[in-house]
DNA sequence: CAGTTTTATGATACCGATATCAGGAACGGG
DNA sequence: CCCGTTCCTGATATCGGTATCATAAAACTG
């Protein structure tokens, strides 16, 4: 095999692309780099070079020398849980065409892999980071501070960020559903969520919800606080023990997942009317939760826009464009429906 | 700023460790990667240094210059559809401690939009590369042949793969359910399924829905077959659509997303009992599926089972355990419920 | 114990691109 | 028509690691 005189291996493809347009290497990478810089007529030939020879520039390479990264690292908690979706949506619609490539990876809710997945980012070298959680383990915070590339926040707005954060207040939106099923005139309002152990987000919303009950004058009965895993079977369990206690709420809030969804459904089973012997609500705007019978009331969270803000943001930093560690609130609302 | 003399920036952090621990660059780099082959003593010594300045390797150079990597490139059609969650999940499950990144992208089910990501996957020089659509644009094809790296297809079992292919047969799928519902004495079977342009599962299913028929000696029945786009209310739009016509069927099977539960819940709305009305079953065993008043019937689909046995195929592979160009069938089965 | 093999470490070249600077052509003003 | 700009292009060094080979020290062999 014939070999340009090098070392371990065949010649680089560029410097084929670049014998072939009669041009040096340095031009060929400046044509696919910046055209401007370079001249019609080369710039012709070595498209067409690239084009003969099936030419894909090595961005190893490429970001190794020019000590830059075109790709953005993203880590959720899981993506089994489709809430994450419309942010991912987000985030790609605006990266896309930006010339910058989206790297999904998946902690599943563990702080440990979350480190071990920053580290490989890192290492990488990313240019920037978007971290769904607001907690992370201490040498995760330490590489990051080292690294000293922008990051972006998004689980729920919480003090003292690594350094940008883009989200709504699961504290605050908790609260104001709760306020309003207190308005609706429900007075026995139990509250159903994720363990809260490693999630900061069920964590707000337990706060919120208690905060709630604090500002009506209520007492927190313990008998109604339920932390169950995520799964429709789950809310149809929570329903059905809360149901069957000793003093029955009126109204149960189920501050995640699909729980409210699983609810309904084991509601509709034993025909209990939904909301007439218990009314239903729920935390996300998922799709379902606006097709059931009746339909559930919930909270609308701007999954999408935390999304594209936070690459907005990202990118202003990354290019340059500012400096600023902002911290944006994209609020909430709530979506009054059947169930309640 | 101190320089250690050389170029354009500061000194390689690999540098650093190495003075620190008294030893060369290269014993650092051996330490880190294969541990074996340093003494203890000096094996400590690197590990220390390594934690003292807080050193993460610069994995662009390392695999620039072993000429290998230690990212798998996964795209998929869209996040948004949690059908693709069990599936990373295998993958990941897999690659957890194997050494390898997964690295996740959404193409949005376009050709285009994929085509353009294989470029991005390949000029970050991926060691494996699995796709879930078995079409793809005859320049990505190209691209990948000339690469020559390890491919996993996993949406259909589809002939002509470009290497490897890790699936079920979604023809012979929709051909058992259709065939299932004519054992239970359903006669006038409907086809709900997602647009077939640009989708190779949907045509798939079509087939097999056709095959059936022809196999059952039926007529296909033109005003029996539609395309909806996915989401609930596509599924009430289809039943309210096919009950209202002049010959109405006795079963609607929906071959994708979340079609039939949207019907269910259409049915439920107007209280057209299931199946005493019409008779419903859908494709993918997702959890909601079960949980619906009735329940729906379905076909599971080995999901997860997908992403372990393609990471694996493909880790064997990449790892020179085998040469071989595998085509796995996992087959499928029929979950029998209350809707039909 | 001499000779051979194995093991541990370092020096050097190189992976495939880009930053930087230098030099020549083209251009414009006086 | 000369000289200072501007524009293009290429030579060279370098990004931060690893492959390879050489070498010295340790271990084994008969």
């Amino acid at each position: 095999m014939p070999d340009d005189g090098g070392g371990r291996t065949a010649a680089s493809r560029m410097r084929e692309v670049a014998q072939r347009a009669g041009v040096s290497p340095m031009t060929v990478s400046r044509a696919l780099r910046d055209p401007t810089k370079v001249s019609d007529e080369l710039r012709r030939r070595v498209e067409e070079a690239v084009r003969a020879v099936g030419y894909v520039p090595n961005r190893l390479a490429g970001n190794l020398s020019s000590m830059r990264s075109n790709v953005i690292g993203l880590i959720v908690p899981g993506l089994n849980n489709s809430l994450y979706a419309p942010t991912i949506q987000g985030v790609s619609a605006v990266l896309r065409g930006s010339g910058f490539q989206l790297m999904i990876a998946d902690c599943g809710y563990s702080g440990e892999a979350e480190e071990e997945l920053i580290t490989a980012f890192l290492a990488q070298r990313v240019a920037g980071l978007m971290l769904h959680d607001t907690r992370h383990t201490e040498a995760a915070c330490a590489m990051i501070r080292r690294a000293g590339l922008p990051v972006v926040e998004t689980g729920t707005l919480a003090p003292g960020p690594l350094d940008m954060l883009v989200s709504y207040s699961n504290h605050d939106a908790a609260r104001a559903m709760v306020l309003h099923l207190h308005r609706l005139g429900y007075r026995r309002i139990a509250f159903v969520s994720l363990p809260a152990a490693n999630n900061d987000r069920s964590r707000e919303r337990r706060r919120g919800y208690r905060a709630a009950l604090a500002e009506l004058g209520a007492e927190e009965d313990a008998r109604l606080v339920l932390e169950m895993p995520p799964g429709l079977a789950s809310g149809a369990e929570a329903v059905v023990r809360l149901l069957g206690s000793a003093a029955p709420p009126d109204a149960i809030f189920f501050a995640g997942d699909v729980l409210a969804a699983g609810a309904l459904f084991e509601c509709q089973r034993r025909e209990w009317p939904v909301p007439g012997r218990v009314a239903l609500a729920a935390f996300d705007d998922i799709d379902m939760l606006r097709h059931t019978v009746p339909p559930i009331t919930t909270l609308r969270l701007p999954r999408e826009e935390i999304g594209r803000r936070s690459a907005e943001v990202l990118l202003d930093r990354i290019q340059g464009r500012s400096e600023e560690r902002v911290v944006v609130d994209l609020g909430f609302e709530i979506i009054q429906r059947g169930s309640t």
